[in-house]
DNA sequence: ATCAAAAGTGACACAAGCGTTACTTTATTC
DNA sequence: GAATAAAGTAACGCTTGTGTCACTTTTGAT
């Protein structure tokens, strides 16, 4: 016993990515995401009381969509191919980190509501290194991994590779295989 | 014959990053860098025309202070020596690169003043990537570095790394070691 | 058909950023 | 010590973003 939405969760969190990814957390605002809507900005108040609950909702819902797909990396026995698996996950959701780095930005208590937005992703968060914790655990074990490095930094390493700018336009096939190979063995030459 | 300035150069421009880093590119105002300077918005008024101008001078003066350092890699003759000279050199200037990031912001075409200065911070970036080419060319003629990479990406590579985010606070060291040996032969054991 | 519920709109008052300008302050130079 | 040049201030008008609210539109249920 309603009129139809205007536009769906998923076109709003696309969009809401699209604006923050172009102009950055503090560029973002109700006007740019309601002209990508084509619906008025008040509308979008119907559904979020600022900008910081839109957003970490935004935020939790990636999240979520990263996380539930992670998993599956449970469905490897190696760590030679749950690393296959991990890096063609992060290159999928390519921009992911960049994204949730703007959670930082969010400092002012605007609203209780928020405040527990937040620390529902903090537990996500967590709960999204946890399974990451247990795959560099996997190659300890099987001690492929350089032993000198803390875990923290490994991952830090990976996040961060996979992020590199590709402004040479290289093909992704080719990308892809160059910045694992980066990750495993550095830039020195394999000997 | 003139009243004494309240702010120097340079204290104008640790101020600009430190806000550019806290607040990014959208979130950074002229009252904001008033206010940090404790002197009135107009002041700044007197010295640049709008918030572009003012980011790309910052942007300027903080490239040529990298690029004039990082020229004396041409000091080392031999690529081990000037990779551990360039680790150094990045992780002292730390946030260059994040900061410099923001350029690619700056599009609106303002006045002809900070168009003008787009090209020249190009230009010094043409010229730092013109340095740190023959760097990688040093190693590829010591046949150290893997030839199967692409000159940019092992730049990219290498920039990426020295910005993973030290969360945990491990010790400078220890940080610079770590990240070098990643750099370096990755995350896999060395056999 | 009618009416209730949810979706959407447009206007309002307010706040913050921008760029300008008339004005004041400070220091130097003669 | 008066003139002057540069530095700094404070207020104005303008634009853009915010959050709210009374109102209209759409749609399914009765």
């Amino acid at each position: 016993m309603a009129r139809e939405r205007k536009f769906s969760d998923k076109t709003l969190y696309n969009a809401a990515k699209h604006i923050l990814l172009n102009n950055g957390y503090e560029g973002f605002t109700f006007s740019l995401l309601a002209d990508e809507l084509q619906v008025s900005r008040g509308a979008l108040y119907k559904y979020y009381e600022n900008k910081e609950e839109l957003i970490m909702d935004y935020m939790i819902f990636e999240m979520n969509r990263f996380l539930a797909e992670l998993k599956e990396i449970n469905n490897y026995d190696h760590f030679d191919s749950q690393f296959d698996f991990l890096i063609k996950l992060m290159f999928k959701h390519n921009k992911i980190h960049q994204v949730l780095g703007f959670s930082y930005q969010i400092t002012a208590i605007i609203s209780e509501n928020v405040r527990v937005k937040k620390v529902h992703l903090e537990k996500l968060h967590l709960e999204m290194y946890s399974v990451l914790r247990s795959f560099i655990q996997q190659g300890r074990n099987e001690e492929l991994l350089n032993p000198s490095i803390k875990d923290e930094l490994l991952l830090g390493f990976i996040f961060q590779s996979v992020d590199i700018p590709n402004h040479s336009e290289m093909p992704q096939t080719e990308w892809v295989r160059s910045v694992k190979e980066l990750i495993s063995h550095g830039m020195f030459t394999v000997k």
